[in-house]
DNA sequence: CTTAATCGTTTGTATGTACAAATATAAATA
DNA sequence: TATTTATATTTGTACATACAAACGATTAAG
């Protein structure tokens, strides 16, 4: 169904919730090749380029909760691609060299998932979007 | 933490999940005077426009999986607030009483969290926001 | 008619995410 | 030094959502 054919789409809480949605399965399809989901494919990226990193500043980074970050260092510790050394109360992850293996492959979804909505949106259309929400991003802090 | 901080806010998986989380928080925050989740709300407010309606119609409107519909009218039912007939393999939605009574709350809510936002953004930024995303959204099916 | 395809809904299970509380440690203060 | 406070991480639980399979009822085909 488009958007478009809803009373709802007026609404920010409806759209932002839709085209993330949207993004979020455009995004699978793109790393559905290397068995991960977008945010884990995305840590492991994170911390296969500053390995040793604490837990905090891969939440910050991605913006995300620190807890959410525990959860996806967990499954990443099952498929290997992970592990944590404990040092006082900080933790640090580093990749394995499977991980490091896998980085080209990496690298590749993740341009395929940027040419696969540049192709859709055009080039130029999309980062203004990108922008345009994330300036909004910003000023919604709540 | 600002959006703009992060390497990551040139992508669009980024950003508009990130978007959609803060929006997500913004509502919940409107809504919680009624002790409802935004997704709860506007399924009860548009059973109440729209009495009897199919589960499917339901999930067309708000954009929405069948099945997430399912889930929540069983919640919507725990707190006595919508009740389901079954007649052959469709099924019907209709409110409480409860739920009648609600209303005006439900509508001071979804004013009030138009108002926040728009207060935040600008009413014209915000609807031109919204409009962009909905167009992205329709070229975006997966 | 009876069997097969179809359609609407629900259920089982899974992903993605966060809040609040629990833990564990480090830092600051008395 | 002992005690409080602050900080980093993890755990328990919950919300939001969807896919695939199961179910049940209708429709179509033979």
């Amino acid at each position: 169904m488009r958007t478009s054919e809803s009373k709802y789409c007026k609404c920010l809480y409806f759209t932002a919730n839709a085209l993330a949605r949207k993004t979020e399965k455009l995004a699978q399809q793109s790393w559905k090749r290397v068995g991960l989901a977008p945010s884990h494919a995305y840590l492991l990226m994170l911390v296969l380029e500053r390995p040793g990193e604490q837990p905090g500043v891969l939440a910050a980074e991605l913006q995300l909760s620190p807890s959410t970050i525990t959860r996806l260092i967990e499954k990443l510790e099952e498929k290997k691609l992970l592990v944590r050394t404990t040092d006082g109360k900080m933790a640090n992850v580093y990749p394995t060299p499977r991980a490091k293996e896998l980085l080209p492959d990496l690298y590749r979804c993740r341009d395929e998932f940027y040419g696969s909505y540049c192709d859709i949106l055009g080039r130029a259309e999309s980062a203004r979007l990108v922008q345009d929400m994330g300036a909004v991003a910003d000023k919604l802090v709540v």
